[in-house]
DNA sequence: CACATAATGTTTTTCAAAAATCATAAAATG
DNA sequence: CATTTTATGATTTTTGAAAAACATTATGTG
């Protein structure tokens, strides 16, 4: 397991990778960076994910493993299909996959989403349009939103 | 904690102090000695413990504590009733507690012994005779009760 | 509407009961 | 006798069921 941290405006970004394959990213990190980076992945996911800080890149293109059980992956790979700058609820996640009155349980797996960022749970609000909860802070999803609001040249929704 | 480290006939003893306690001792120990000794006890149950080895001693007069259930707390302290060069069976110490059908169970409270040596858990036989058990291998017990019964003098009935 | 409430599905936590483990010993077998 | 079988008691480990937690949502109430 190596790993390399990341300054982004949302504070410090720990990014894990096993076997060439991005496994974990923990945001608001207090890890410190090995000092040597063997998986060449990290570097790649560096400059993706400072690319997509910057407003230039709208999707990931890295390989990436999760495990979790079958219904958190499937939420997972849910999530993986909300564009940039759109958002769904967790009832319409629910039921995508199949089980229409499991929204919470959505939540739930939501908040456990290995891949914070390439996998966009932020992308996922509440019926009323409420952020819900994000397991590093609200304050981070709310920014992330703006960030692809803003982007996107699409005002949203956002309460005066 | 604290804990002083120890050579022996029968390899290094790690002995751990806690508020002037003896805690633990632990035999074939791989753990490191502390560069500062603050319980002094350690340094009394070093002496001692050279003594008992060399042969001049056969009784311990440490401060010492151990936690447990009450049927091992009651075990041990039955057993740091045997002298010195005796022996007595797992079915004595049963019924000596009160509990005459316990002998098993004697034998798995002597197994979780956390003082060897200092509460002589090596002094407990099988009605046979027989070893039965030690926590830290069935030869350091052998050793222990050649050694007592060289010291005491007696003649012990092993097999020729 | 704001608010409380109930119903929903999955995972996690908790808890109790059952089974396995063990450093025994007595009785049965050959 | 050596070996096997059985009964024994405490602890640990395993299981399984029940309850709690949750990043929800639809409904009822004032």
């Amino acid at each position: 397991m190596n790993k390399i941290i990341i300054n982004s405006q949302i504070g410090k970004i720990a990014v894990f990778a096993e076997n060439e394959k991005i496994i974990r990213l923990d945001l608001k990190t207090k890890e410190k960076a090995d000092s040597v980076i063997t998986e060449k992945v990290l570097l790649k996911a560096e400059k993706q994910l400072f690319e997509y800080f910057s407003g230039e890149r709208k999707t990931f293109d890295l390989d990436f493993e999760f495990s979790g059980t079958e219904f958190q992956k499937s939420v997972w790979n849910e999530l993986l299909k909300i564009p940039f700058g759109k958002t769904k609820t967790y009832g319409e996640i629910a039921k995508a996959i199949g089980k229409p009155k499991a929204a919470r349980a959505v939540g739930s797996a939501c908040g456990k989403n290995p891949l914070a960022i390439i996998i966009p749970c932020h992308r996922v609000l509440g019926m009323n349009g409420k952020i819900a909860g994000f397991a590093w802070g609200t304050e981070i999803k709310e920014w992330l939103l703006g960030h692809e609001a803003k982007t996107e040249g699409e005002p949203n929704e956002n309460r005066v």
